[in-house]
DNA sequence: CTATTTGTCTATCGGTCGCTACAGAAAGAC
DNA sequence: GTCTTTCTGTAGCGACCGATAGACAAATAG
């Protein structure tokens, strides 16, 4: 197998004069992170092996631990990246949207669009790369940021009953854990093969417990 | 370590008198294949090794396969054991009650309960354990039970829909896939720490999605 | 140029995976 | 008793796992 020996790939943290000492990285490293993430979100954390990462990276097993490290921690890259760009639109709704439930019926349907795109493996990388996972590490970090998930909800729904827009009996933790279930099995329905219009139907339901306009 | 020689197991096939020929089985096949069911159950698949089985089984790796052939179909038939077990109670919730609506109801009010329940793992054994699996035909095998899981509620909607129980113009498909992806979303947040209660009314709060008494 | 620094390549490490060959042990058949 | 059948324990198979040592390549610094 012939590779580029000439290395052009990006300089990090050039400051736009001063370029780094040694032999120049032969591969884009946001490139190769960006297939990373496509590896470990189509079968998760241990069913990805480094051999799997170098092949589809483009790179040698040296390589990816320079510029990685280990493999956790290059998951734990993945995993940052992720939430900042294909999971970042359950944040984003719940924050632009002015109520709580306006927030919850667009993260739903977006969530439906995004965990069926054809463009990428199917449902939210976050509640499935590492459920059958011998590394506790790696299972407690995605457990905590679906909780952290919830709470979020939780949170935005508590604001909506502190400024009147929601009953003040309404039970706030059920309410964000109902909903945190509903994407968790739009997510899980999507990776067993459902489509994008059965899952809209199937959060257009769930917004029927919302009081109604 | 010391193990019982004095042959005890239970023999397959006996009628009653005829014993089997050689050497009698030295454990319990049915409690050692409970002991499976329960590593499986709380590891998945592939994150228990052959090595853990034996040593939980308290069985030699020959005997376990003498015993259970492979380690895939060991898995086939802890399956198998489960769906008639700790994962029955959805299809018994579903024939025994009189309508849908209830049966839905008992069948999300027992898997907060099963879910949760301290005397084994968490979750739904079928939901979790074959998440992130190499072997396509393990992992394949069960999302054709959760799709038929999903199937079968849809079909008790539709028997309700034709008896006029339910209106004439519900979503059968889209109903069913609200409970199961709740279902789904429980068995999740059983196994990320959620308590019974907590679960208990999440379900109850998705039963409002029903026509209401 | 030489010296230094950094990345890539080949080849491999020790460990674990699922699985099994083989010899001996424990039962019934005779 | 001996013969046959079946199960058990030891010991190890080839394949893959995550990770690295060491030689070489390619850049800058002087």
């Amino acid at each position: 197998m012939v590779r580029m020996t000439t290395g052009q790939g990006t300089r990090t943290k050039s400051g736009g004069a001063g370029r780094t000492r040694g032999r120049p990285r032969s591969f884009d490293r946001a490139t190769a992170l960006e297939k990373a993430l496509l590896a470990f979100w189509e079968h998760g954390y241990e069913a990805t092996s480094v051999s799997d990462l170098t092949r589809i990276m483009g790179i040698g097993a040296p390589s990816l631990y320079a510029a990685f490290g280990d493999k956790q921690s290059l998951f734990d890259e993945v995993v940052r990246v992720y939430s900042g760009t294909h999971g970042a639109f359950g944040g984003r709704a719940l924050a632009e949207e002015p109520t709580a439930r306006e927030g919850v019926a667009r993260m739903l349907r977006e969530a439906a669009a995004e965990y069926t795109d054809p463009g990428h493996p199917h449902g939210c990388m976050i509640i499935h790369a590492a459920i059958n996972c011998t590394n506790p590490e790696v299972e407690g970090a995605l457990r905590e940021r679906r909780n952290a998930n919830i709470a979020a909800i939780e949170s935005r729904i508590r604001a909506d009953i502190a400024a009147g827009l929601l009953p003040a009996d309404t039970d706030a933790a059920a309410l964000a854990r109902h909903t945190g279930a509903v994407v968790q099995g739009m997510s899980q329905q999507a990776r067993d093969g459902a489509r994008r219009e059965e899952l809209e139907a199937l959060a257009e339901i769930a917004m029927a417990i919302w009081p109604h306009d």
